[in-house]
DNA sequence: TATTTTAGTTCCAAATAATGAAACTTAGTT
DNA sequence: AACTAAGTTTCATTATTTGGAACTAAAATA
C-alpha cells in the first residue's frame, strides 16, 4: 500500500483530491479526476464543487476542466515568507552565488521530497514561483541527501517511506542499503554529493544547515553540469558551501518574524 | 456582514482559518485564534490539528504556533504554472522590462483583489515568492482599474464588494462614485492610472489583458516613482504597454498547457 | 512551596453533514 | 431521431462533525 491514509476526514479527503489535481500539471476534465481518484462519482463531484468555490481550484467551463486555482498563490506568499528558510537566507545565497558564479539551490524537506525554496543562477535568474515551489526526490539529489543524513533515524525512515524508489538514471541507487551506507559517509564527512543520480550530466555538492549544530532544517547545493566540472572539482567550493550554510543557520536561529506585510 | 459565507462544509470552514493564520503573516498561538475565529474551542483545535496533519500548517511545538505550511509552496507552483498568467507571458515582460528599463508588473484578480503573478525590475529581479503572490486592493491600484474598467458590471460589483475600502493616501478614492467615474474613462481611454493611489511617491500605466477585445484575463504595468517621471510623462510607455498586452492576450488564446513538469 | 490562573487537550451524546447508488439531464454522436 | 457518454441532482442511510464541559498541564502569583 503507497498511502499510509491518516485519518483527515472530511478536510484530507479534500485536500487529496487538489494534491491529485496540482499533480497531473495540466487542467483535468471531471472524468479522468473519476478514473484516478477513489472516490464515488458524486462524493468527487462535490469536492470539486467545494474547492472551486473556494478557490483553491479554478474551472473553465469551455473545455470542462479544473486546474489548481490562484487561491493557492496567494496562501503560498505566506507560506513561503513565514515557513521557509528562503527569506532569511537570500543574502547569504546572494553572496555565494556571485562568490561562485555557479546555480545555487536552497531546499527544505516537505512530505519526505525535496522542495526547493530558492534557486541563484547566473543565466536566468528571474524564475519566480516556476523554480520555487519545485519538488524533487530525497535520495537521489545532493541537498535530499544532506538533510536526509542528518535526521533522526525514525525522522529518516519516515520520509524514506513517502518515496517511491525510481532509477532515474544509471546512477540512481536501487537499494536502501547503498542509500544508508552513503548517508553514513555523508553524515562524517559532512557534505553529500549528486553523482548524476537525478538526471544525467548534472552533479551537485550539498551540506545541511544545521542549527546548534544538530538539527537539520534544510540544505545548500551549488549544482552545476559535468561539461563545465568534474566531481572532484566541486570540491573547490566546500568551505564557501559549508561557511554559508552557518551563517544561515545563524541567521535563522535568531530570526525574527516580520512583523508587518 | 463582511462575509457572505457561502457553505462549503467543513472544507470551507478548515479553509476559513487557514486564510486566517496566513493573513496574519506571523507565527500565531491558539488562543489568538481563538479570539480572532467564531469557532468555539474543540472546533478549532481539530481544524488546526487536521490542517497541521496535512502540511497545510507547520506548527513550532517551542512555541506552540502555527504558520502556513510548505504543502502550500508545492501547491502554488503547480498553480502558479497552470492558472496563472506567467509562464505565457515571461518573454514579453522580459521584453517589455528590457526595453523601457522599468518595473513591470503582471497581475491578475483574485477574490476581489489584485494578485501579481509576475514582476520584472531594474535593479532586484530575483525576488521570487516575495514578490509573486503578493496582493493589493483593486480600487486604488494601476492594474486594478484596469481589470475592475473592463469587467461585466455584475462581475465588477461582486468584485468591490469584497474590498475593505481604506484611504491608503491623500489621494486614494473615498467615494464610489467617483471610481465610477473614473473606471469609464478607463474604459473609454484604453489604460489606467495609479496616481499615488496605493502609496505616496509611486505612480504607474496600466492596461487591460483582453482576449478577443472583450473579456479581461489581468492586466499589466509599469511602475515607477514620482522622483523618476511625472505622471504624464508615464504616456512614454504606452504605446509598448499597450503592444506587450495585445501579445500576451494572444499568446494566451493560443496556450497550450504544458505536456510535462 | 502552595495556590490560582491561564492555556491547551480530550470526551461523548446530540446534531449535522457526508455518502453513494441510482435516477436524471444535457451535450455530443451516429 | 435514437443512441451514447459526460455531467449533475436526489435522498434515505450512515458516519462525521460539533461544542459544552470536564480535564490536564503549565505558568503566574501568593
Amino acid at each position: 500500500m503507497n498511502k499510509p491514509v491518516v485519518n483527515d476526514g472530511t478536510v484530507g479527503k479534500a485536500l487529496e483530491v487538489l494534491d491529485l489535481v496540482a499533480s497531473l500539471g495540466r487542467p483535468v476534465r471531471f472524468t479522468e479526476l473519476l478514473s484516478l481518484a477513489k472516490f464515488p462519482k458524486a462524493s468527487l463531484y462535490r469536492f470539486l464543487q467545494t474547492l472551486t468555490n473556494q478557490g483553491m481550484l479554478s474551472y473553465d467551463p469551455k473545455t470542462q476542466s479544473y486546474a489548481p486555482g490562484l487561491r493557492l498563490v496567494r496562501l503560498a506568499h505566506s507560506a513561503w515568507r513565514q515557513s521557509s528558510l528562503a527569506p532569511v537566507a537570500r543574502p547569504y545565497l546572494d553572496a555565494l552565488a556571485e562568490k561562485t558564479g555557479e546555480a545555487v539551490h536552497l531546499a527544505q524537506l516537505d512530505h519526505g521530497h525535496v522542495l526547493f525554496v530558492d534557486k541563484r543562477k547566473g543565466t536566468d535568474n528571474f524564475d519566480t514561483l516556476a523554480q520555487a515551489g519545485k519538488v524533487a526526490p530525497s535520495y537521489c539529489t545532493g541537498v535530499g541527501k544532506a538533510i536526509l543524513a542528518f535526521m533522526s533515524e525514525p525522522a529518516r525512515n519516515l520520509a524514506l517511506q513517502q518515496q517511491a524508489f525510481l532509477k532515474y538514471t544509471p546512477a540512481t541507487h536501487d537499494n536502501t542499503d547503498a542509500l544508508a551506507k552513503e548517508l553514513n559517509e555523508v553524515r562524517a564527512d559532512g557534505v553529500a554529493y549528486d553523482r548524476e543520480e537525478h538526471e544525467v550530466g548534472i552533479i551537485s555538492i550539498a551540506a545541511p544547515i544545521l542549527t546548534d549544530g544538530e538539527t537539520v532544517i534544510g540544505a545548500l547545493s551549488i549544482a552545476t553540469s559535468t561539461s563545465r566540472h568534474t566531481l572532484d572539482a566541486l570540491d573547490v567550493f566546500r568551505p564557501a558551501l559549508l561557511e554559508t550554510a552557518t551563517q544561515i543557520a545563524n541567521a535563522a536561529s535568531t530570526w525574527q518574524f516580520p512583523t508587518q506585510n
